[in-house]
DNA sequence: CATGAATGAGACTTCATTCAT
DNA sequence: CATGAATGAAGTCTCATTCAT
């Protein structure tokens, strides 16, 4: 089962290449971004990108979706771990905003096109769509059950679901755009709480 | 005072033009978009095009810009008529709900532009910057009396603000999406209780 | 044989553009000149111009025309008044070097089309070839006559004659580029003087 | 110091689109000249041109630069090598006579350029006006010497440079355009004594 | 495997010319 | 007659993609 030569090769250049990819089309947009400066970016000529990758846009999907993959694992393995629906909402904001705190070259390309996708006709809205609402679904999830249990009010998980999720995605730009003085935990915390009281006050 | 036919022409003009460039935009973003498909979806040839706007950059502005300065002043002027904070927050809401609403094409051209000028650098950035945190500070300000007057618990009044904001965005986002069955009025009242409860609990 | 009101009109219209045409051919050459900046700095509309004149082409060779028929006719007229070939060299001179000190704005398009059309293939290139071989022909006859008298000695006739033609141009060139302080007389007394003596000295 | 591979072929394409290009230039003159024609006549595809240069302005000043320069050594090598002054003349008027014989495309460009530079505001005037202005003062410079000397008598130093560089210029002209049934050699004898004797005559 | 020179489709923009008013 | 809005052909330049070395 030791990968072959051949494999560990693929396996470098493609990280190499997307690794730049990433933070290309996160400073230039996937438009303005050219196949030559993710090349250079990534130390290859132009036809290498080409030996591991069909076409431009490709290269922008596989740089997105290994990303998307990696939150979404990390997401739902914190929330599992969590007991109460207090604590996996802290588990959902937490997770976010430290992946995208370490990887912010992805959330450069990520938050445009997944706002895109939203709203446009894209090639990737389907596999945005589907990412973006299971990570919904898992908040849905969570919230109905405790509203059954009456940990929580009955509020309309589906959108509370959302709220989470918009308050998180605001949280994240802001830092990212360097106006929030606050560290990650006084963020999650201030939006742990106020979601919280929100869904619990009667 | 009677517009001179030329004022007239121009206007008609100007007019049909933005109103393609908001549609063909919005379905198929900034760099996608061609004059030339603005031109035929506006009835129009070319060259005509450039009678009217200097340059396709100019378009698009144009089409964002005149979107941005209504849907602020009825913002504004909403919550100026509002007196608690609740009803301002309440009004906030709904103006935003509202106005996305009867321009959609807009919407889908606001969001994704807005969103990758918060996290890339384009040639918008500061314009657009500068009318989302107007529009954050007018709600910042609300907050920070409430909270003076102890009308409400003792809350940072900007975060509170970015949460409003961003809770709004994703219901109007959601509404776009078909993914709401609700009404703008429940959607309102959704989120203004959400929020109000956040805020208020101690 | 009064002129009627139309032609009266058309013999305005024309003029003016005429004009306007040289200032803007003059100052931006043929390419970049457009019909937009004659018609505005004729003060008229562009469709007017398109009234006169069928092309751009015509209003360009229009305007180079009239001047070239009219120093022409000044060069002629003031080489038959004079006698001896001293005479007719420094009547020659004098011509061209105060017509176009007349009007500069024509020899800033007569200058580089008339160049031009001596290298390249243009439309004009035939009537241009007749209008300077005429002119050198006029130099031409007049050296031979004074050769066959001996008031000279025996020089190439055509060559010479090109070689007066080709120093006045330089002069012409010179003063209007402004590397020229002195007067077109002085320029005048100094050509003469060369070329006289470059025909006489044994 | 062999060149490397990659020298060579950017050598070979340079050389090919610059050939090209002056051929192209020289038949339409730059504004009417497409950088597909010269693509087209160099044998490659459109981009291929902007793989070498940056413009279409690019292309064209380097076909004139290069010939510029070429020339201007030559005829300075050769003004150098001359003793005396009426020897100094023959070398200018030789060097330019043959360079531009053997170098017609290069003529055909060059001269309305400049011509045109001379007369109306372009992008090179400057670098053309000084390197006219140059070649002027070499003249200039060997004539006042001659003048100091007593080997000629008192001329107007910098007016008779300008006509020894006239006349040069109108033969070429009646060269390239087949007025003129004379050898090389000939003109230059014709001019150097025209010139000549027109400088010593008292 | 890797390279990068070459390609050519396609975008923006200008402007001569037309024609309805 | 005069106007100037409208047109669309044509030009420059970019860049995803290919392919010979």
């Amino acid at each position: 089962m030791v990968p072959s030569k051949k494999q560990l090769l693929t396996q470098f250049r493609t990280s190499g290449i997307l690794q730049a990819a990433r933070r290309v089309f996160g400073e230039k947009g996937y438009e303005r971004a050219t196949i030559d400066d993710i090349a250079r970016a990534a130390g290859v000529a132009k036809g290498t990108v080409y030996l591991y990758y069909r076409s431009k846009r490709d290269v922008y999907w596989e740089s997105l979706r290994q990303g998307i993959l990696d939150l979404s694992d990390d997401t739902v393995r914190r929330m599992n771990g969590a007991g109460t629906l207090e604590e996996k909402v802290r588990a959902f904001v937490t997770s976010k905003l430290e992946y995208f705190d370490a990887h912010k070259d992805f959330f450069r390309i990520y938050q445009p096109e997944f706002r895109k996708a939203l709203v446009q006709h894209t090639a990737f809205q389907k596999q945005l769509d589907g990412a973006y609402l299971e990570q919904v679904r898992l908040l849905e999830l969570a919230i109905r059950q405790a509203v059954r249990k009456g940990a929580i009010r009955s509020v309309p998980s589906r959108a509370v679901a959302f709220a989470v999720f918009d308050i998180t995605w605001g949280l994240i730009t802001q830092r990212l755009r360097g106006w929030s003085e606050s560290s990650i935990a006084e963020d999650v915390s201030f939006a742990v709480d106020l979601l919280w009281k929100g869904m619990t006050e009667r």
